[in-house]
RNA sequence: GCGGCCGUGGCGGAACUGGUAGACGCGCCAGCCUUAGGAGCUGGUGGGGUUUCCCCGUGUGGGUUCGAGUCCCUCCGGCCGCACCA
């Protein structure tokens, strides 16, 4: 094997990534200059969780994907900054930790590690002097002090509420961490409502803002409308219903229109007005029901297919628009987390209280008449739009929308309601009774109540553990170490206890891009000027399963500090693109399905850059694609013809190549980069080998193959267009063209339009709309001219015959339909 | 149930705002080269037919149009998200 990595001439990819790994390392080529860039371009990707089984071929997918992108815009001459990092704090660390019976502390440098290696071996232009890790205590640091800022500005609170509780992990899950009712990471295992004292992150309060910049927001259409249906924005009203004893209870409405129809109301089993509203008679049964409603777990309680139940509480309240008496009742199908947690129940206008009200014998009073009154429409229960209000007192005869603003303000005049909005965003529960994470830096003082930890005093490190197992109990493992948690109060100095919950690990994600460019500076989260220079991230890519996850957290604290003054970009990524996913035989991979591909034998098979390209190529990159092992041999084919065009050209040769060669390399630099910047890497690629197809043509006409006949001029554009798919390879190449400098450090070719223009084309011929002839013309032929020739030639001529040509439709350089016969 | 995406050769997939369907690649077939080749090269490859030409063809059925894979409606199938959100 020879130090220019090569074999007899052949393209040996080992030998040739070796060398551009080593030398990339030693030139510092993938470094940029955070302070001093000119034209920085932040290119971000999702930075991974080690995992002991290493990256997986949906990693590399994404990761290639970024880099490919990051590339690209470096030989556009922007200053790319592409770091990465490790999101090694959470439960999934834990818990495999906890399967091998090993610490977390020791197996996470291991699988870092692995990791690295892998990414290396990638060929991704990585800049590892910004690497971050989020157990490192230099950077948890810092997300125990956003902690703090959130806390000082009171969007960190503590509440006690119902929260997701996975009997499995043994801890507290983020709604968004429950599926179907189910843990995420344990398919099997019901998740169980506990009602717990917690950290919770107001984001409710953002969600306004968080829905409104998504329509400037330049992201993947898909991600936006998840995040959309996620906040969940419902106008309406909220109205104000009065007990006899004055007692006001309110409801949130998308329908103050029907209030005429409330024929009763309905709380949620867990309503704090309950205990106090409900009659004597009826208290045994309405506790029974809150102790089952209680005890049954989320899933049944939330599935809409369950039969309604519910009890009376004896009690009743008056409607505010018909002044009459309504019975109040508690229901499961009211949800204490939405809304206020009460319902006007409208049951001829609304599905769930219809049944509800069938199945209990409650009043249905129809206030609605549809006006499109046609076929179903006509039958109760009316939950359209479309009609007008019946029994509704001077309301009758308007519309409903009208009808909305018009009885909300009559109410507003009575004091019992106003227009409302409502979210379906809930406020972020970061507590996790978990030991892997970063302590939450709070101490509760019997004196002075909770305590933040002084900044001085971060980060609150935390402590070796041996058994850090966790319990039934509901407190977090921490909670069994005393020396720890038993400090003197910041305040006082009396004796206080530490919080012994951990924080979520979204939130060490939800600012990890804004530490990269500063992780040279330990006396602060992240630098201002560099912040300024590198925020917002111009591309991030990354995998949809994080649409409403981590991409709400991230726009949520960058809004939050941006808010506090400490960061200039209130949205973290000016730009969003959801890569697709690879499945296998069509289905998903699993580790349970057993169809999971291992990068790792593919890279030491054909190299990290056919590997590359072939994942780029198997698909549309933003909808993901099939992995089958067999196509990837037609690009290390492609790839050694290349090698062979390269090898016999001569290098700094001035011979600039055929008309029409330039004709093909033009349209091709146009083409590749379009697709390169729209991220449709598979037909770039295509148009790459189709560009080779054709110098290799010209090269097989004008003499014996391996005669150095292409120049190198049609070569080297080659070179650049393919550097960001095969880095390593492009690199040899460009070397072996004669070059000194990474390829990385040129430009991507220019295009010159008039270089690209065909001379002559070929003009379609239609008859009544069906191809019935090709024609060659020069370009730009004049419309009179081309439906002439059509008109003149044979074979058209066969299929209009005498008849008369009664219109025809010209379309510039593409093809004339000439219509012909029928009846006019 | 609601919302979104998608159905194109044997396979992965092309087709810009409606304008030559099947680019590019895999596979397959034939030929060349070779002691040999799961190597390389050349050509072919949607289906059918009366084979210098014609007919049919982008999940189904309709519609708009000179012209529909592309736009509109119906149904069928697949994937994803949300799921008693008032």
């Amino acid at each position: 094997m020879s130090q220019t990595g090569s074999t007899n001439g052949r393209y040996d990819p080992e030998a040739v990534e070796k060398k551009w790994r080593q030398t990339w390392a030693e030139r510092r080529t993938n470094a940029a200059d955070v302070e001093a860039a000119a034209k920085p371009y932040y290119n971000l990707m999702m930075y991974p969780y080690p995992s002991a089984e290493g990256l997986h071929v949906g990693n590399v997918f994404a990761f290639v994907g970024s880099d490919v992108h990051g590339r690209f815009r470096r030989l556009q001459g922007w200053n790319v900054f592409e770091p990465i990092g490790f999101d090694a704090f959470g439960i999934h660390s834990e818990n495999y930790a906890l399967k091998v019976n090993m610490h977390p502390a020791e197996l996470i440098p291991r699988n870092i590690e692995r990791f690295r290696e892998q990414l290396k071996r990638c060929g991704l232009m990585l800049d590892w002097d910004h690497e971050v890790s989020t157990t490192d205590p230099r950077y948890y640091k810092w997300t125990q002090w956003i902690f703090l800022q959130l806390y000082h500005a009171g969007l960190a609170v503590r509440k006690k509420a119902a929260v997701n509780w996975c009997p499995e992990c043994k801890t507290v899950l983020a709604n968004e961490q429950v599926i179907d009712g189910h843990c995420e990471r344990h398919p099997g295992t019901l998740v169980t409502q506990r009602y717990l004292e917690q950290w919770f992150f107001r984001i409710t309060e953002y969600a306004g803002r968080l829905l409104e910049n998504l329509e400037w927001l330049d992201w993947s259409d898909s991600t936006r409308l998840m995040q959309t249906n996620w906040i969940g924005r419902s106008e309406g009203a909220e109205l104000v219903f009065r007990t006899e004893s004055g007692t006001a209870i309110r409801v949130f409405t998308t329908r103050p229109d029907t209030v005429f129809g409330a024929t009763y109301m309905v709380l949620s089993p867990e309503h704090p007005l309950v205990n106090s509203l409900t009659t004597s008679n009826q208290r045994d049964a309405v506790n029974a029901y809150r102790r089952e409603a209680a005890a049954t777990d989320i899933v049944t309680r939330r599935i809409g297919e369950k039969e309604k139940t519910g009890v009376s509480t004896g009690a009743i309240c008056r409607n505010p628009a018909t002044g009459e008496s309504i019975p109040i009742w508690i229901a499961d199908y009211v949800l204490m987390e939405y809304g206020t947690g009460a319902i006007m129940a409208v049951p001829a206008h609304d599905e769930r209280d219809f049944e509800f009200a069938e199945k209990y014998g409650l009043e249905i009073r129809q206030v609605v008449k549809p006006t499109d009154a046609d076929e179903a429409s006509s039958e109760l229960p009316y939950t359209g739009w479309n009609g007008q209000l019946v029994s509704s007192a001077q309301f009758d005869g308007m519309g409903c929308h009208e009808a909305v603003t018009a009885v909300t303000e009559w109410l507003e005049q009575q004091e019992a309601g106003r227009l409302e909005v409502q979210y379906r965003l809930h406020d972020w529960c970061i507590s996790r009774q978990r030991y892997w994470g970063p302590p939450i830096p709070v101490i509760y003082c019997d004196e002075c109540g909770v305590v933040p930890v002084p900044e001085t005093d971060l980060p609150v490190l935390l402590p070796p553990l041996d058994d850090f197992r966790p319990d039934e109990s509901g407190i977090s493992p921490l909670a069994r170490n005393e020396e720890w948690f038993r400090v003197p109060c910041p305040t006082c100095q009396r004796d206080a206890r530490r919080e012994t919950d951990v924080s979520d690990t979204f939130l060490d994600s939800a600012w990890y891009f804004l530490r990269y460019p500063s992780t040279d500076y330990d006396d602060r989260a992240f630098d201002a000027k560099l912040t300024r220079k590198w925020l917002p991230v111009n591309s991030y890519i990354g995998g949809n399963e994080h649409a409403v996850l981590h991409l709400m957290y991230a726009r949520f604290i960058t809004m939050v500090l941006h808010d506090l003054g400490f960061v200039e970009a209130e949205e973290p990524f000016a730009q969003f693109r959801a890569h697709g996913t690879i499945v296998k035989d069509g289905a998903k991979m699993s580790k349970s399905r057993g169809n999971v591909v291992v990068p790792d034998q593919y890279i030491a098979q054909w190299g990290a850059d056919t590997f590359r390209m072939y994942l780029m190529f198997l698909g549309p990159y933003q909808e993901g694609g099939d992995f089958r092992d067999e196509g990837i041999s037609g690009i290390r084919r492609f790839l050694d013809k290349v090698w062979g065009l390269v090898s016999d050209a001569r290098p700094g040769g001035t011979e600039e190549g055929s008309p029409d060669s330039l004709r093909k390399l033009h349209q091709t630099i146009w083409g590749v980069g379009a697709d390169t910047d729209e991220l449709r890497y598979n037909t770039a690629i295509s148009k790459l080998m189709k560009y080779v197809n054709v110098l290799r043509k010209e090269e097989g006409q004008q003499g014996q193959r391996g005669q150095g006949r292409v120049p190198a001029k049609l070569l080297e554009p080659l070179v650049i267009m393919l550097a960001p798919f095969a880095p390593h390879f492009a690199e040899e190449c460009w070397e072996r063209l004669g070059h000194i400098d990474s390829v990385f450090d040129t430009e991507w070719p220019a295009f010159e339009e008039s270089l690209a223009q065909e001379e002559l084309i070929e003009l379609v011929v239609q008859v009544n709309g069906k191809v019935r002839g090709r024609l060659q013309v020069s370009a730009g032929i004049s419309e009179a001219e081309a439906i002439e020739r059509a008109l003149a030639a044979e074979a058209i001529q066969r299929f209009v015959g005498s008849s008369a040509v009664r219109k025809t439709v010209y379309v510039p350089n593409r093809l004339v339909n000439l219509v012909v016969g029928g009846e006019g």
